[in-house]
DNA sequence: GTCTATACTTCGATAGAC
DNA sequence: GTCTATCGAAGTATAGAC
């Protein structure tokens, strides 16, 4: 009496159609644009056949957060196993369309209490990934010594993260005041932790004046 | 021909009433609850009444940015004439009410065309501001030779306001992990730089570990 | 599995009486 | 200056035919 309506099954290639469009609904329009009707009509489907396979929009967007949380755990294995862990994480906070959705992901989770508990626990089980992660190359690698950061992990993933963050969607609105000083900041301890330097990606300028 | 509709006077007292209910909407419902409906029930007023003082719903949000903006350039100017500069900047930027605003304000520059261009040239303009006045502090104290921060005031700005957004919305998921760890990177730099510390504020943790 | 049709709510916004 | 009444679009979601 709880299941009153038909659903279609599990394994449905519709339900990876209907995913797909709300992943890119999600990246380029933001969370107001996540809506039942648009969803359906990126997808080139009708909307009524949408709750055929969701039974609400929560669970799509659940279905959604789940993916892409998915996605971001093998790219972290990836990254560890790379020769620039570091510089791959720094990469993978910096990334636009990974961060663009953390971010309108985390704002979603403020509105819409059904999917606030997935975000959360998967946010809080990433950071002490990542904080684990470093704190370990930390302790592995010479360059901090003096300057106060040996023992802070977890100080230095949280502001890496919150900085990543914010240059992205910063920049998605044309701010860029202090950008480029900040990632100087980043580069010269990335450097000062002996590892290469990848060759840039597109977009976001770097400033790379020399360190003090 | 432009102006079909009738329009209340500039300095009317209801003015104020709508802009305080959709700041406080705006601070406890973030983006979404930010309607002309709900603006004007919180106000204990008539929707349409809202139209006879504002002609869309971009005109109120808009006034609302402007008194937002206004009142936190003149906290801006209260902090660089008190004792303790850099800590009252933290401040600013770590108050939960402001960094929620703040944070709801640029999601609503992501949507909202009308709106995007105010914001966006504020924060731009403000963040100059911070850069320009944590400059001349720093050129002014001593603490942070070796560092490699000295001519970095733009960066230390960046990070100082992404971080200090991040640990604010963050902590009103329940997401904070590394937040301590983080807070006590940033009090062993405002330590470093010779100041005496403010009596801590309610919420957030404080791990005010030895620095190294 | 997909379609048409539709219910109900809330959104922004307007017209016109009082 | 404030009220009642209302519009059309878009939101989530459901029922039932094919």
């Amino acid at each position: 009496m709880t299941q009153p309506r038909r659903m279609g099954v599990e394994g449905s290639l519709m339900r990876g159609r209907f995913i797909d469009a709300a992943e890119a609904l999600l990246r380029d329009e933001g969370l107001l644009g996540l809506t039942a009707r648009q969803v359906a009509s990126r997808a080139g489907l009708k909307t009524q056949l949408l709750y055929y396979y969701y039974r609400t929009m929560d669970d799509l967007i659940l279905a959604l957060v789940r993916r892409v949380n998915e996605r971001r755990v093998a790219r972290f294995h990836e990254i560890m196993a790379s020769p620039n862990p570091l510089r791959g994480l720094w990469a993978l906070n910096s990334d636009p369309s990974g961060a663009v959705m953390s971010s309108e992901l985390s704002s979603m989770a403020s509105h819409r209490e059904a999917i606030r508990t997935e975000i959360v626990r998967f946010a809080q089980q990433f950071r002490a990934m990542q904080i684990e992660a470093v704190t370990r190359l930390l302790a592995e690698r010479q360059g901090f010594e003096g300057s106060g950061f040996e023992k802070s992990g977890a100080g230095i993933v949280m502001i890496a993260v919150a900085l990543a963050r914010a240059i992205v969607t910063e920049s998605a609105l044309g701010l860029t005041e202090g950008h480029s000083e900040a990632l100087a900041i980043v580069e010269a301890m990335l450097d000062r932790l002996g590892e290469t330097v990848p060759a840039p990606s597109e977009s976001d300028a770097r400033v790379l004046s020399e360190p003090g």
